[in-house]
DNA sequence: TCCCAAATAGGATTAAATCTTATACAGAAA
DNA sequence: TTTCTGTATAAGATTTAATCCTATTTGGGA
């Protein structure tokens, strides 16, 4: 997905987020590439053009984000968060071998679970490990 | 649950594991309370009756529970593992008012994905958060 | 232009997890 | 029993993601 730097402008506005720079580069970042980041890959990848661009900034950009509903966080890997600019509810699976990491829709059984009841639920985290159909796929064929 | 000492040593023994005392006070701790505990836990709660036991220790001996199958990885809070005796699937739903961490059964649909056929799957990890209902119904009494 | 509140910078701090090295232990062999 | 050997444990240093704190900068309104 590449998106111009002025309809970002636009969706952050339309967010009641204020368009400054960083804000523009750390959105554009995320929505260029579906590598779901950590905070320091942003930072690191965006300092190059931004000499004096913080982490705090990317922290609190990204809080920002979430806040708003633009932004989710994600836990794939235990304990290092990943950032998606896709909100809406999927789960993702990291290949151990190749680690590409898919995204899968959810069942609708899922996102509400009858146990669950009466119960509000903000946040849904979904993510599974293993090792990919290409993989298994390849170790088949080096074994003939 | 409570489960004695013995039958944890037998327990361990059936699973490969040597019963060292450590070990059986780590799985007991584990497997006497509901509390899905992170390893600082574990190690602040048995240091007391075991002055040297160290925080390596309760680390490896987790690893070595996770990589014989009975114990689990769960992450509930982005970036603090927490450990788990039960390793059937079953999804946490950690409530934001009063800290609760609640289990509940995952719809078989979920368990393997349509998107995800014919990947390997060693690891599935659900987590919501939320309010529960009981917090939503004090909410609502206070309100009265 | 000045002022104020919000945003950002930069570095210190915290804390979970890992790593390193040394010591202790338990079982096997003599 | 004694010695040997590999495993288990101890203790503390190290790493690193994330947060916190303080100072500076920025941009919009008066």
């Amino acid at each position: 997905m590449s998106v111009s730097i002025n309809e970002i402008k636009n969706y952050l506005v339309k967010n009641n987020i204020k368009p400054s720079f960083p804000r523009l580069k750390i959105f554009e970042y995320l929505a260029s590439r579906p590598t779901h980041p950590t905070a320091d890959d942003i930072h690191s990848a965006l300092v190059k053009e931004m000499p004096t661009l913080s982490k705090t900034t990317v922290y609190n950009t990204l809080d920002l984000f979430i806040r708003s509903n633009i932004v989710r966080s994600i836990t794939i890997d235990g304990n290092e968060q990943r950032f998606d600019v896709d909100v809406t509810n999927h789960g993702h699976f990291k290949c151990q071998v190749c680690q590409i990491i898919y995204e899968f829709d959810l069942d609708p059984a899922l996102i509400n679970p009858g146990s669950l009841k009466n119960f509000r639920i903000f946040e849904r985290n979904v993510f599974f490990k293993g090792i990919c159909s290409y993989c298994l796929d390849k170790a088949k064929a080096d074994f003939k």
